[in-house]
DNA sequence: GTTGGTCAAGTGGTAAGACCAATTTGAATG
DNA sequence: CATTCAAATTGGTCTTACCACTTGACCAAC
């Protein structure tokens, strides 16, 4: 019996969440405008405080224009959203949407080999140990789950070594979108585990400080997992009343 | 005689600046404490609301992590930071940071010309109209800042037919970060008005549907306009005391 | 007809105070 | 030294009151 910690989410949160969702999913278009501070309050039964900081976050993502005595406008997300938007989409509807996961896909697929070269470039051997520690973490575990999160931990070490701050804050969005669906995708990530070989073939590359081949052996790591992911991604799509 | 709109800052906007120039500059290391709400309001002299407000959205940047009874923890702004990050990266102590402005310009580099080539093949003669209408712009204009707007909204074009949610939000991300500064780059950039060839070259392309023709034309458009980035950051740079 | 001024209603922004929930800290005890 | 427990601290929520801004209506002056 797998016992879990209970995450409470607070009242702030939980307003948020349903903004952010009415403004993705709920056919809201650009320019509308959303209820006052007090209705949403009202409607929602809690208190104004709690509806202003989840609007206040809101108007964060830019995902909405709040103005002094003049409400909250709606804008369309696609033109404004950020990448922390990128979990919202992923998952719609109970499922994953099968064009959200291939964006990522092919996204990883492109940028990867570009940071991979350039922490070749930048880091060489100086990224040797750390590659090394994460590679015999790697070797050393069977479970499907902390394979994918020793993953995420290799390509840190990779992206840092690139010394690119763009490029650092790219990932870091596209892990903090990725990072929560890890127990959804473990399963069919499963046959992954094990292959060690590719992510030492890149790592000698990124040591030796040899771009290109750094970069076509970022194309090998990525190439299995992206396969795997868009394999995971289908299965658990939802295009017709299909629960994953 | 140039008029501006004035505009007015809250005080939980004034409260987030504060806590983040703490967080990012003020050499907290992760790990650290920030001090309580209730600290904060009283060496502020604001209200505990307007604190919460502005740590509810320092949460959300995931460079704090905020725990019920447990204060505000900071986190490494690297390692978490997301691309909203950029803007307050790139300047600093009242110069742009060399280092942050060429990973920008790289990115480009390497990103623009995979987002081309995208259009290219899934927008293809799709984009004509809207390609066209921009560059017609970009024609009667001779004013550079303008002209920097008009460049964002070609490339919010190319990247709109690109057809990719991840690049899209990626977009948005660095445009948010951009578009602030246009008004400082454009004096420096101002060679550049005038110089449409390259970009109807590019539109050709993806007009076309010819992803390698728009990949190599993309980087035409890009490589000048990142020499004069490079040169205007350089000029904006603050090594030693010299004030742009 | 246009422009400026005033007012009311509605909405966002701020503060004070009270109280509850979770965590941390320190003292007492075995 | 380890454990337990109470107190202190900190975050979370709510209520109430009031200020600041926006919008629209209406009226007066030109």
């Amino acid at each position: 019996m797998a016992l879990k910690p209970v995450t409470r989410k607070s009242v702030s949160d939980q307003v948020f969440d349903q903004v952010l969702g009415e403004v993705v999913d709920g056919g809201l278009a650009a320019g509308e405008q959303l209820p006052s501070e007090r209705q949403l309050a009202e409607v929602l039964g809690v208190s104004r405080p709690a509806v202003r900081e989840a609007l206040q976050r809101m108007a964060q993502t830019r995902l909405v224009e709040v103005r002094h005595g003049g409400g909250a406008t709606v804008r369309d997300f696609r033109k404004y959203g950020g990448l922390d938007l990128l979990p919202r989409l992923l998952v719609r509807d109970g499922g994953v949407d099968p064009a959200v996961a291939r964006s990522v896909v092919e996204a990883r697929t492109s940028v990867g080999p570009i940071i991979a070269a350039l922490a070749a470039q930048r880091g060489g051997p100086a990224l040797t140990g750390a590659l090394e520690d994460v590679i015999a973490r790697l070797a050393g575990t069977t479970d499907s789950q902390t394979w994918q999160e020793l993953a995420l931990e290799y390509w840190d070490v990779v992206v840092d070594g690139a010394d690119s701050i763009v490029y650092r804050l790219m990932f870091n969005g596209l892990r903090a979108a990725y990072e929560p669906a890890i127990p959804a995708l473990a399963l069919a990530l499963a046959p992954e585990v094990g292959q060690v070989e590719p992510y030492r073939l890149l790592a000698a590359a990124i040591s030796a400080g040899d771009p290109a081949t750094a970069r076509a052996a970022a194309e090998r790591v990525l190439a299995p997992t992206n396969s795997s992911l868009m394999t995971a991604f289908t299965a658990l799509s939802n295009p017709e009343g299909e629960q994953a």
